[in-house]
DNA sequence: GACTACCTAGAGTATATACTCTAATAATAC
DNA sequence: GTATTATTAGAGTATATACTCTAGGTAGTC
C-alpha cells in the first residue's frame, strides 16, 4: 500500500482504480465521485465537477443517476458491503490475535477508502432519509459485531470482558474512537496543509483502539498485544510524524 | 473571569439566549448565528438567513462582519474561551471527585452550546486558515489539560495512571469520545426525526468517558466513581431513551 | 445648527449549483 | 436492412448564495 498524501497532483493513482474506457459509464461515475469526494470533500464536489472530471456531459451523468444523493447512496452501499465483509465473525472456531489484527487493519482500510463519508456524515444523513435509516442499521450492526468480537476474544482467553454491560460500553467507545480518529488527524494535525493525510497515519488509530483494550488483556496475551500495539505507535506523539512500518495483512483462516 | 461566552449556559438561562433589542447589532448577529447554526447546521444557514432572522438587512450584517467566516471565527473564540475557562486546573490543591464531575458536566455543556461547531469542523477549518491554526492549538491545549487532570487525579489517589505514555493515549481517547459522542447520537439515534437531541442525552456521553476511566480507578474511589457513572447511564442502551435525572452542577472550590 | 462617526436599508450582482430538455448517436433486436 | 432501445452531448434554467454599493438615517459634540 503506497503512502500517498491526498490532494497531491498524482495522475497515476496507486490506492484507487482509475476509471478506464472499458468500464461502464455508471461505474465510472461512482468511482470518480468517490475519488473526488475523498480528495476534496463531498461539499466541494458538484455533479458538474464529476462530469467534467470524466469528460462526459452533465446530461449523461443525470441519465445514470437521478441526483447527487443517489450517487452518494450507492457509494455508501459499497462501503457497507465492504465493512460487513470485513467484520464477518467465524462461528466455527475461536478468534486469534491474527483475527484481531485483521479486523483492525481492515476497518481502517475501509475508513480510508471511503474517508469522505464520515466527514460530511450528518449533512448526508439529514438530506437523505434512505441513507439515514440504512446508516443507523449499519452502525448498530457494527456495534453488535464489535461486541461479539470482544465476546469471542474473551472466550479465546485473549481479553477478559465478561460483563455484557461493560462490553457494550467499551465497544461503543471503540466505535467512537475509530470513526473519529481520522477527523482528529485532519484537524489537529501538525502540518499546515489543509488536507494531507496518509493511510499509515490513519492506521495509528489502531494504537488508540488497542490502548482501550489494554486493561482487559489476560496475562497470557498481554505482552503480545502490547507488542502489537507498539507497532502502531505514532512516531511523534502529538505531531503526526513519519510513517511506521505497516504490518502485513494476514489472510483470514477458515 | 468576567467574560461570558455568548449563548453559554449560566445560572439563569436554560439553553439559549434570545437576542433582544437592547443588544448591539453585532452581538445579536453572533447570537442569532450561533442559534441558527446549532439548529440547522452551518451549511444550511446563509448570511441572508441570519439577517432575515434578525429582521435586519444583509448590508447591515456585512457592515459588522466581513464575511460568514468572520462570524464563525468569532463564535469559535467564544467557545474557546468558555472551554479554557472550564478546563482551568487549580494548582494549589488536590482534585476531588466533584472537580471531575464539574469537568465532565462543563465540557458537555460547552459542546452543547456550540454544537454546530464540531459538525462541520473539517469544512470550516479547510476554508479558514486562521481558524485552522487556532483550533489546532485549542485541541492541543485541551489534550494537555486532560492529561494534567489525569495526573492530578492520580496524585489525589482517585485514579492510577502513572505512565505518561498511557496517560497521553487515554487522554486522547477521552477527547475522541467526547468530541464524537454528539455525532454518534445524531446519526445512530433511534428516532427518525433528523435532528432531535437533548442536552440530557448528550450528557450520557459522560457514561462513556467514565467507562474509559474505570480500569484505572483506585480501590478507594472505585465505588464512588462507579456510582457517579451510573447516574449517566443511558436508559435504553442503544435506542436513545428517556431523560435521566440531571445531576446538579457543583460550583468550583478555590 | 452643523459636523462627524457610526449604523442601517435594500436593491443589486457575479457566480455557482443542481438539474432539465432536446436532439443526435450508438447498440441491439428482428 | 429497419425498428427500437440505450446512451450521450451540450446548451440552458431556476434558484441560491455570498457579498457590494449607494444613499440615507441617528447620536453625540461643539
Amino acid at each position: 500500500m503506497a503512502d500517498r498524501a491526498i490532494g497531491a497532483p498524482d495522475k497515476k493513482r496507486q490506492t484507487t482504480t482509475i476509471a478506464d474506457e472499458f468500464m461502464k459509464t455508471r461505474d465510472k461515475i461512482l468511482l470518480s465521485s468517490l475519488e473526488l469526494f475523498n480528495e476534496r470533500g463531498e461539499r466541494n464536489v458538484t455533479t458538474n465537477h464529476i462530469a467534467a472530471h470524466l469528460a462526459i456531459s452533465p446530461g449523461n451523468l443525470y441519465y445514470h443517476f437521478r441526483n447527487k444523493s443517489d450517487i452518494i447512496y450507492e457509494i455508501f452501499l459499497e462501503y457497507e458491503k465492504l465493512v460487513d465483509f470485513y467484520l464477518d465473525i467465524p462461528q466455527d472456531r475461536a478468534l486469534t490475535l491474527d483475527d484481531l489484527t485483521f479486523y483492525l487493519e481492515s476497518v481502517f482500510d475501509g475508513l480510508w477508502s471511503y474517508r469522505f463519508f464520515h466527514r460530511d456524515l450528518e449533512y448526508l444523513l439529514d438530506t437523505d432519509p434512505r441513507l439515514r435509516k440504512d446508516y443507523r442499521e449499519f452502525t448498530n450492526r457494527c456495534l453488535s459485531s464489535i461486541q461479539e468480537i470482544f465476546w469471542k476474544l474473551t472466550e479465546a482467553g485473549i481479553i477478559e470482558l465478561t460483563s455484557e454491560d461493560l462490553r457494550a460500553a467499551v465497544s461503543l467507545n471503540v466505535w467512537l474512537v475509530v470513526t473519529n480518529w481520522m477527523a482528529f488527524l485532519k484537524t489537529a494535525h501538525a502540518g499546515d496543509e489543509p488536507a494531507s493525510l496518509t493511510i499509515t497515519e490513519l492506521k495509528q488509530g489502531i494504537y488508540q483502539v488497542l490502548t482501550m483494550q489494554m486493561p482487559y488483556l489476560t496475562p497470557e496475551y498481554r505482552d503480545r498485544v502490547v507488542a502489537l500495539r507498539e507497532r502502531y505507535r505514532p512516531s511523534l506523539p502529538a505531531a503526526g510524524g513519519a510513517p511506521v512500518k505497516v504490518v502485513a495483512r494476514k489472510e483470514r483462516v477458515g
